[in-house]
DNA sequence: CATGAATGAGGCTTCATTCAT
DNA sequence: GATGAATGAAGCCTCATTCAT
């Protein structure tokens, strides 16, 4: 009973709508406030009678669906026991979730490292808290024993998030299609087993 | 015997450097003809006679140091015999070039997602050149057995680039400092033993 | 017997005071409709509920304050028997009430002079009283002989008030203090007395 | 021989010119940038091309006359010998200058108190010159005898300038003609006389 | 080989104001 | 008596780009 909070007004749903449907066509420069306003039946005002910026709007928008994103994660993560398991499944599901929802990864993969201001706003907090997650699984694993003790946590965290985002890359940008289950499988296998025969 | 080739005309030498200068600190569009004009000391009707146009300019200089780091890397190979150390040479020297060149690793790893275009360039050519020259090796050592069978060369490769990638984010975006050698070592041995004890 | 009068709702009186206290800071062209309404705890709305525009707020604060302010320039002045004693108290008590009355002396000594649209209203109006009493006593001194008789009545007024306001510019614009009383009777010295040695 | 000093671009000249003139009518808020182009036949980007900003405009306009003003002022000094010979000619020039010159009355009067960005910028520097040379002459005036020595020189400038600008006032803001020679010469009568029989 | 004056399109943002509830 | 959602007009400014000289 948190009381009924009253729901956002519509003028701020249907702009941040229209901005994410933006999103998946063009990148944040390029799409102009006249175009968002437009998209959304509303006039460019309203934008600001919302949210400070333009920036602000993206970063509302993102963390929107970032949180949806997490929220899967975590939700999924509940399915495995192992540490190995568990970043199996991270992997699996952060691939499905980046190609499902074009508009996050495209904004986690593209838009987002451009700029400086994003890694000092609090959206950037989000991305954090999915990394930790992941930091915090591998030092299980680790003390678990599961994964090898003189590996260094964060740069395991580093070839598993490198390796999901490139792999995600020719997808977002071109359009390749991706078989995502052979795809997680193999960067799991990969990466926890090595390449060496 | 391409004959003399008649040197660069002074203005587009210092309109590259510029903009290779301004390219060290901020991102590409932040960054204005005015500005690059200004700091070459030349006029900005210059820059269109030597350049089609502001994003010719960003492909030109990025061809001119993809083409050194394409070359350093390639002399490196030569020192190693098997694929996986030359595998590691690679890890290694991109590491290297990354965080020397940080005009080149911000291109690549900050500007050039966000442009379609840049991928229907020439510009795109050469990183293609540098990633099938990982393929190429890993698919000797495949071959040669170095490499267990069942690997899927592609994945490999995406994993391999993108560990890099990543590992050279925090350090091109907060300037965090980074480990050269050890970094790239961690990353073979995930890769190449795999992290299970 | 103008019947009771019915006291101002609470919105309109939480309005004015809020518009009043905001222009003890910013100039009128910086105060927005906004900020009138936040700093009030009212909605934007509810302001053309009880003015007609922005301007027509200015002008309805402006008036109560200037009430007031006349109200006390008559008062004090009845505590003078001669005309030049009068002028006197009307310099003093100008110089009073333009520092006490920060907000009023902002408005006369900056807004006002703007908008030609203010001298056609109505606030205008009580400018010219308090002008005109001016006048009036100057004209007494003349008839009385307190005053040489070639004096120019206009004249004399626009340099009393042109040196009241003019000695209130500093402190109105920089905060710079100022010493009333040894102002006023410098100021009233050197007109009645002339500089002259 | 200051060496050829080249000529100011048409497009600047132009600027400052309609500039001026929509000075001339409204006041420096209700002009646009987009009626400053238009009316100088000049698209609204060269603005900003010679101008870092409206206000910089302003100033720079500002400044423009209030040279020549000075100028004419400085010239017309050597006139006198007496210090209140000097000072009845500042307050006559003044006077004359002002309703000459309604472009920088105008600014002086009423647009400049507005802005506390004024009397920062560079354009201050200018008023108080000639505010300094008024204090000069005042002190000369009082150390040759000519001004009674217990006069605060301060407050005289102030009751100058006052009544100068005060007098203009009517005129600028009304367009009510104003007899410069009577009307200096009952300031000066009345400051330096004093209005006392 | 280079200049420098000028353009034009459009971007983001602000704000007073209205109106249904 | 008051709210709050929404408007629309316009403002200032930026920038890549062109072209005559």
């Amino acid at each position: 009973m948190t009381g009924k909070e009253k729901p956002d007004p519509p003028g701020r749903i249907k702009i941040m709508a229209s901005f994410s449907r933006l999103m998946q066509e063009k990148d944040f420069h390029s799409i102009t406030t006249a175009q968002i306003a437009k998209n959304a039946d509303v006039t460019e005002g309203l934008i600001y009678k919302y949210f400070k910026d333009k920036k602000d709007l993206l970063y509302q928008v993102l963390n929107a669906h970032f949180q949806e994103f997490h929220e899967k994660i975590k939700i999924r993560m509940t399915q495995a026991t192992s540490s190995i398991g568990k970043l199996d499944l991270i992997i699996l599901a952060s691939l499905e979730e980046y190609l499902e929802n074009r508009l996050l990864s495209k904004i986690l993969l593209l838009e987002v490292r451009n700029s400086q201001a994003f890694f000092n706003s609090g959206a950037y907090e989000m991305v954090t808290v999915y990394a930790r997650t992941i930091l915090k699984i591998i030092r299980e694993g680790i003390a678990s024993g599961e994964i090898a003790a003189h590996t260094d946590p964060y740069l395991l965290r580093k070839v598993i998030i490198g390796a999901i985002e490139h792999a995600c890359l020719g997808e977002v940008i071109f359009g390749k299609p991706l078989d995502i289950k052979k795809t997680a499988a193999g960067i799991s296998d990969i990466i926890f087993n090595g390449v060496k025969p």
